[in-house]
DNA sequence: CAAAATTAAATTGTGCGCAACTAAAAACGC
DNA sequence: GCGTTTTTAGTTGCGCACAATTTAATTTTG
C-alpha cells in the first residue's frame, strides 16, 4: 500500500460525511412519507414502483427495474406483494416466455388519485423551503448518483 | 377530505421526485463504499457506527443511537455482529444496570488507520465536483433532515 | 440444426431499518 | 418504603436491498 498524505483533522467525523447526511436524509424523507402511504396500505418502494406505472404501464421488470435502479431480487417479492394486494398483476409474455409483463389492475389505477394528497402530505412540509432550491438540491442528487455509478465524465 | 388545487403536469413523475433522487443517491453511495468496506470485512452501517467511536470511545447504545439516528431494533444486532468479529465489546454499566457501554477493542483501534483509504476511495470518485459544492449539498441534506423531522422553523 | 452464449426473472442468504412490544432497572411521588 | 412511571436495551416480525446463484427461454454461432 502506497503512502499517502494524511487527510483533515477531523475529515473522518460523521457528521462532515457527505455519505451520512444523504443516508439520514434519506431516512428522513422514507419516514415522512410512512403516514400518507400507510393510509393506502402501501410502502415507499412500491409507491415508487407505481410513480413509474403511473406513467406507463405494462413494464417488464427489467424495465421498472432500470428506473428505479432495482433488480429482480427486490423487485420480485415487492411486486408479488403488490399483486396479492391486487394492486398490478403479474403475466409472462406469451412472445418471450422470460419476460414478465406487470400491469396495473383497476385498483391499481384507481390509487392514482389518492397520489396528490401523497405528495402534498410531503411537500407541505417542505414549504418553507425555496421550491428552485429544492430543484436544484434534486439535479445536484442526480448529478451525484451519475458520477457516483461511474458515469465517464 | 378537502379538494384541493390539482398539483402541476408531471408533478408525480419519478424523474421530478426528489426523495426519489435522495433514495437512488444514497443507495449510489453505499455502493461507493462497498469495496474499500469489504476489504475491511464491515458493512456500510457498521462502518458509520465505527467513525462514531472513533471519534468517541465507550457510548451507550442510546448515544450511538442518536448521533446515527438509529434505535436499538437496528444497533442491537448489529453491535453484537461487530462484537463477534471482535471490533467492540458489549458491557453493562455495573453503575446502571440498563445501560450497555460499547467500547472499541484493540481491533476496533486499530482498524481505524484503515478508515483514511476508505475515505479516499469514495472522495476519489467525486475529485471532478468542488469541495465547496460537496460541502454545501451536505449543509443542505442536513437542513433537509431537520425540516422533515418536524424541525419547528 | 445443435451447442454455446446471452437474457430475464426467480431464488437464497445476509444485513439492515423500523414499528411494536417486552423486560428489567432506576427514578420518582407520596 | 412502595407502587408508578420512566428509561434503556432487547426481541419479534416484516419489507426492503443486494450479492450470488439458479432456472428457463431465447439468441447466437459454428
Amino acid at each position: 500500500m502506497a503512502k499517502r498524505s494524511e487527510l483533515p483533522e477531523g475529515a473522518l467525523r460523521l457528521d462532515r460525511q457527505l455519505c451520512f447526511a444523504l443516508y439520514a436524509a434519506t431516512r428522513a424523507m422514507t419516514q415522512a412519507y410512512h403516514p400518507a402511504l400507510d393510509a393506502l396500505g402501501l410502502t415507499y418502494p412500491q409507491y415508487l414502483v407505481l410513480l413509474v406505472l403511473w406513467e406507463e404501464d405494462d413494464l417488464m421488470v427489467k424495465e421498472l427495474g432500470a428506473q428505479l435502479m432495482l433488480d429482480s431480487g427486490t423487485l420480485t417479492p415487492l411486486l408479488k406483494r403488490l399483486e396479492a394486494a391486487g394492486i398490478v398483476s403479474r403475466r409472462r409474455d406469451p412472445d418471450d416466455e422470460r419476460r414478465l409483463r406487470v400491469t396495473l389492475t383497476a385498483h391499481g389505477r384507481r390509487l392514482r388519485a389518492k397520489a396528490p394528497s401523497v405528495y402534498r402530505c410531503v411537500a407541505e412540509r417542505l414549504a418553507d423551503q425555496s421550491p428552485r432550491e429544492l430543484a436544484k438540491l434534486r439535479e445536484q442528487l442526480v448529478a451525484l448518483t451519475q458520477t457516483l455509478k461511474g458515469d465517464p465524465s
